[in-house]
RNA sequence: CGGAGAGUGGUGUAACGGUAGCACGAGUCCUUUGGGAGGAUUUAGUUCGGGUUCAAAUCCCGACUCUCCGACCA
């Protein structure tokens, strides 16, 4: 894309009511703009990178045998007093409205419910398990206080998956399948090194244990203790001396972290289902319970994580596979000579798949510096009169400091 | 929801109760082009509603909004 032809600009000062890193640079940048508090935009930019990380979640879905839907946004409150979470005691950070009439509806807020009622009219039979269904839908939460920028929000996308199983086996075969899955999510969005998975309380949703995956970074809102080692944390909420025993962790291998929690694991047991009538009958013709587990990452919250995690002084650093494009080509000066080299140099990584941010502005060397270490994409080439005069350009990475030399021939086996 | 702080051009900031100023941005023209260039010129602002006062961005009351700490967090 002509970086002369998008419509955000960037932002010298930084805005002063956000304090927190990833809204901070996300906003100079351009990739977000506030709507309100806990309410953000995505702009051509933000939305580059949000497609990558959900397409990353998607191909890591498909492979584990999820099957993708879409569910509305409006939800019918009779299968939420089903289970008794229509209930505002119960959940009490939906959003609520009315038809004309006065018929209350709810705004999405999860959706155990709907895609367990869904089932029921497709499942009868153990012979239609297990089943894997997910998705990438907005939900609302009306939450009291919203922070730490793009990360704890009012209206937010979500990947949603639900499992359902035959029997507490199956459906734990599935739980570490859907762990190791959300490891390799969070490895390709540069994540993995700095994100553990958490054992962690189940609030509301369930009785028991469940599994957050966390990252460190001092914007966090939880507090865990990572055994680095073994990959493996304890959220402070459940941090007990039983807790610790059972999970074969040593207390003082573990170190005291802030982290985000980017993704969660939950078993549900049959709570769901069987409030909703979803049951099959196996082999012998005897009704039993479906088991299910729900699966969640806020698309969102990761990015802001990503930038949280990294960042410098002077902008984002993408990870290479959610950067919004591959390579950021800026021209200096703009001559002839230097538009139509550039231009071409443009089409071929084109014409070899490589998403290119090309800045034909006619701007200043400085600002398109200060401009592509904010944006921060992960490759730069630079041409400029001194880079012709040898028939090259420079290639620069993103988090390193030095520069390579290399024939304009040569550019594209050297951003590989 | 409890507590604290803050609202001034598009952005960032200044102004004792007494002329709303500066920088960046944006527009036009010229000169520039390797780390947010220079000159000329133009543009645009006190969140809203009350009150005190000769006079309010400034003081008081209320509303709204934003941020932070806490609580909450499926």
């Amino acid at each position: 894309m002509y970086q002369s032809q998008l419509f955000t600009k960037t932002l010298k000062e930084t805005p002063a009511d956000e304090i927190s890193i990833n809204a901070q640079l996300l906003i100079r940048a351009g990739f977000i703009q506030k709507e309100m508090a806990g309410v953000y935009d995505y702009l051509p930019l933000g939305l580059k990178v949000l497609k990558k990380i959900e397409n990353i979640i998607r191909e890591e879905m498909n492979e584990i045998g999820g099957q993708e839907v879409l569910m509305t946004t409006l939800q019918n409150p009779e299968l939420w007093k089903k289970t008794g979470r229509w209930n505002d005691q119960v959940v009490d950070n939906w959003f609520k409205t009315k038809l004309v009439g006065g018929t209350e509806l709810g705004i999405a807020n999860t959706h155990e419910e709907p895609i367990t009622a869904t089932l029921v009219n497709f499942v009868k039979s153990y012979k239609d398990l297990p089943v894997y269904i997910y998705q990438f839908q907005t939900k609302f939460r009306n939450e009291l206080r919203t922070k730490s920028g793009i990360m704890r929000v009012r209206e937010f996308l979500m990947k949603d998956l639900y499992s359902f199983s035959r029997t507490e086996e199956e459906f734990k075969k599935f739980y570490e399948i859907c762990a190791e899955s959300y490891i390799k999510i969070f490895k390709r969005t540069g994540i993995g090194d700095v994100t553990f998975r958490t054992i962690a309380a189940g609030g509301s949703f369930t009785a028991g244990l469940t599994d957050e995956f966390q990252t460190i970074s001092k914007a966090g809102e939880d507090i865990v203790y990572i055994d680095k080692a073994k990959k493996l944390a304890i959220n402070k909420e459940v941090y007990t001396d039983e807790n610790i025993k059972k999970f074969g962790l040593n207390k003082s291998k573990l170190e005291e972290e802030k982290s985000i929690e980017v993704g969660n694991i939950f078993p549900l047991g049959s709570k769901y289902s069987d409030a909703l009538g979803l049951k099959t009958k196996d082999e012998n013709g005897v009704e039993k319970s479906v088991i299910m587990g729900c699966y969640g990452i806020g698309l969102g919250r990761l990015l802001g994580a990503i930038v949280e995690v990294h960042h410098d002084e002077k902008g984002i650093i993408w990870p290479k596979e959610v950067s919004p494009f591959d390579v950021h080509l800026v021209q200096i000066e703009n001559s002839q000579k230097i538009r139509k080299t550039a231009e071409k140099i443009y089409q071929d990584l084109l014409k070899t798949g490589i998403e290119v941010l090309y800045d034909d502005r006619d701007k200043s060397a400085g600002e398109k510096f200060a401009d592509a270490d904010l944006i921060g994409i992960p490759i730069r080439i630079v041409i400029s009169e001194r880079t012709l005069a040898k028939n090259s350009v420079e290639i620069k990475k993103r988090q390193e400091q030095k520069l390579k030399i290399v024939k304009i021939s040569d550019v594209r086996i050297n951003i590989k």
